[in-house]
DNA sequence: ATAATTGCAAATGCTTTGCTTGTGA
DNA sequence: TCACAAGCAAAGCATTTGCAATTAT
């Protein structure tokens, strides 16, 4: 059994044919596909499920809190399983390729922000564009 | 003249009576409206402007370096005046209330992991979602 | 003059949804 | 059993675009 699969019966989500299928998918996967690349791949397991389950599936995912949405640039939603180490991300502006990092000191930062503003930190976005530097 | 228009000038931006409306609005505004909410603020100079208009200048403005845009969470894009100094933005996830803010800090840190991960950074995504500490 | 811009409505692309049929616990 | 899920096609929403008429330089 995958890792998605197991955090689905945790957290009492309903397992069905096609989430099972979707979830090792995702689980498999190293990258961040949009919901049309895991529709591909979810096709080459199983023809007939629908695209309309796979967006339907990747929201309950998300609201479950056992996958992460990213609205890259680009204009389509990218999903990964969600980590168990908060990162963010770097993306090669020609190559669309996606690195993640953590960095502990940015974090500290960010919070200490918000403080200073008045706020109590609940979410953030990091998001780095760069291109490789070659040497 | 407007400040925006006065960029547009300076750029090459072919000036019509629409753009010279747009620019004023845009030039006004404090917050960070979205295109609809322009729109809107724009026909109370003159109601025959088209959204379609507001789209492809805001565009042009964006590409032109003249404004910037933003894809905060809700699905549409919003925009301000390209400003002088860099900065980045903590959203109040309760109000929809928009704090801008500059950290050095930050901004060094951010430039440090780029270059350690082999990138040269281009362009960065930093926002802050948070709710106001009442005391 | 003439290349660029506008307005309109139609088209697009991603995502959601209504409805009927199928199914997991 | 029966509330919930899936498939399909239609609808929704923000944004873009083709085209004919208008305008800036």
């Amino acid at each position: 059994m995958n890792n998605i699969e197991e955090k689905c019966k945790t957290k009492g989500v309903r397992l069905t044919d096609q989430r099972r299928i979707i979830a090792e998918v995702m689980s498999k996967a190293t990258d961040h596909p949009d919901v049309d690349e895991l529709h591909k791949r979810i096709n080459k397991i199983d023809k007939k499920i629908s695209i309309a389950t796979v967006y339907r599936t990747v929201k309950l995912f998300e609201e479950s809190g056992i996958v992460e949405k990213h609205d890259f640039k680009g204009g389509k939603a990218r999903y990964e399983q969600a980590p168990d180490e908060h990162h963010d991300h770097l993306i090669d502006i020609n190559s669309g390729e996606i690195v993640e990092f953590v960095d502990k000191e940015i974090e500290k930062l960010q919070n200490d922000v918000a403080k200073k503003l008045g706020y109590k930190l609940v979410d953030h976005k990091l998001e780095l564009y760069g291109s490789k530097i070659k040497k």
